[in-house]
DNA sequence: CTCTTGCGTCAATGCTGTTGACATAAGGGG
DNA sequence: CCCCTTATGTCAACAGCATTGACGCAAGAG
């Protein structure tokens, strides 16, 4: 079977029950199948059914189920950051891309769950990733370390979203009991054998709490610390927050 | 069908080819069954016909695959921390407590995968906490504190654990086209609109490492500079909790 | 020795992703 | 305007998945 996933379509026909395909249309029902009733709810069978077409169609947008799974995850992404602009304050603005991550995935906890974890090379991460490295860039870091830093950066973020939105995702029954777990189970433990669960016996129930934003602000401040410019706020550059050409330091070999 | 499950056996008989099944017999065989052919590998046909048994045996044992998955990753938690003892420098048993999740995690990254985002209150994960703690109260800050950034500091580890165990638990192909994204489809963009993509472009491969260590050792830097007790070196403790902002690869010989 | 019943086995159900063959209509070329 | 190419929706089939009800053997109690 020669490449079923064209790029660009002319010939669209409507299916049987009326309905026009699209690479959107498919996704946004993904979404909302998944949203409705959990990840394991999106089949291609089902999938096919709610958009009112036969499942082997969709085989004729994506080339797999995993490729439908990266055009979520973009989506995704896409939804999180639409309308970001990169201020001058690099610090505040990959918190910013931090906390509308977060948001994004909280909006979409079970499809986060299946997303969370991939690359999805698409336009709207690859865009996300040209952002933050930039960031980065602009405080002052060398691009190699900028990239490593991002990495840890993002992989924080994400990883610390999924975990949230993991954690959302589970019915209600079963999140609560989770949260009762601290003030109950680890209440009633040995002095001897667990002085410092002891000590903190009134503050073990914050343990329910997410520590999504005192991850991020740790994470931030070692960076600022760790950077080479001052993370003092620029007046100039609202946009762009780096150009290869005008970059503070550095001579780079990359650039042809 | 009565409960399938019950906690003792008096009664055991050989299957067919002569195997006694039990519950460890089959967790371990499951276990070595991930290790030998991948995690994709590990399906209730498969693990039957690995046992010597009819799949539907295992239904005896447990009451379906998740339950098996958490009785795998039980038996990860309890390997992984087996024989931890924290040391004075509480900086480098920290770290140390991360390393030897991540290592868990990824011994086994299937049943890593699927149980990261749940907590067993089950003896190690409280001794754990109980440690972590500790560790932070011996560093000077107060109890409230301590149980927040504690709690920062293990969702970080564990989320990122999650991560890598949720990449190495990728079918290969996947895995691969993962990693290939970095060099093939972040190589050709057009430098107009992403500046710092093209003047990081030969950095990105990295992009598909590991960010474990960067954050743990962002993360660390951030808690010692937070620190009320002194940070200064410990002369008994050969880790140093502070990185160079620019190593080049994780190249960390063991200790003593 | 007999009887109960735990437990391994068999067969069947209804999912899943995926694909090769087929039918049909869209839309460009003449 | 009509024909022809071919993109695209449909159908049927395959292999593999988890799960379970019925069945029967044999282990161990009495």
């Amino acid at each position: 079977m020669p490449s079923r996933v064209p790029q660009e379509r002319s010939r669209r026909r409507p299916t049987r029950s009326g309905v026009l395909l699209s690479e959107d249309l498919i996704v946004e029902t993904a979404l909302r199948l998944i949203g409705e009733h959990g990840p394991e709810a999106l089949s291609v069978r089902r999938l096919g059914a709610a958009l009112g077409c036969d499942p082997s169609a969709l085989y004729r947008y994506f080339h797999d189920t995993d490729d439908l799974v990266l055009a979520i995850a973009d989506r995704l992404i896409g939804d999180a950051m639409d309308g970001f602009e990169p201020g001058g304050d690099w610090v505040a603005s990959l918190r910013e891309t931090a906390l509308r991550v977060r948001a994004g995935y909280l909006a979409h906890p079970r499809a986060a769950a299946l997303a969370a974890h991939r690359v999805t090379r698409r336009k709207n991460e690859i865009r996300a990733v040209e952002t933050g490295i930039g960031l980065l860039m602009s405080a002052g870091f060398e691009t190699a370390t900028a990239v490593r830093l991002y990495l840890a950066f993002i992989d924080t973020v994400l990883s610390h979203a999924a975990t949230d939105a993991a954690f959302a995702a589970l019915p209600r029954q079963q999140r609560e009991a989770d949260q009762r777990a601290w003030r109950d189970v680890y209440q009633d433990l040995d002095p001897e054998e667990f002085p410092a669960l002891t000590a903190a016996r009134g503050a073990l129930p914050g343990m329910a709490d997410s520590a999504f934003e005192d991850a991020v602000d740790l994470l931030l401040e070692a960076l600022a610390a760790r950077a080479p410019a001052s993370r003092r706020k620029r007046t100039d550059t609202a946009r762009r927050p780096v150009r290869p050409a005008d970059r503070p330091e550095s001579a780079d070999p990359a650039d042809g």
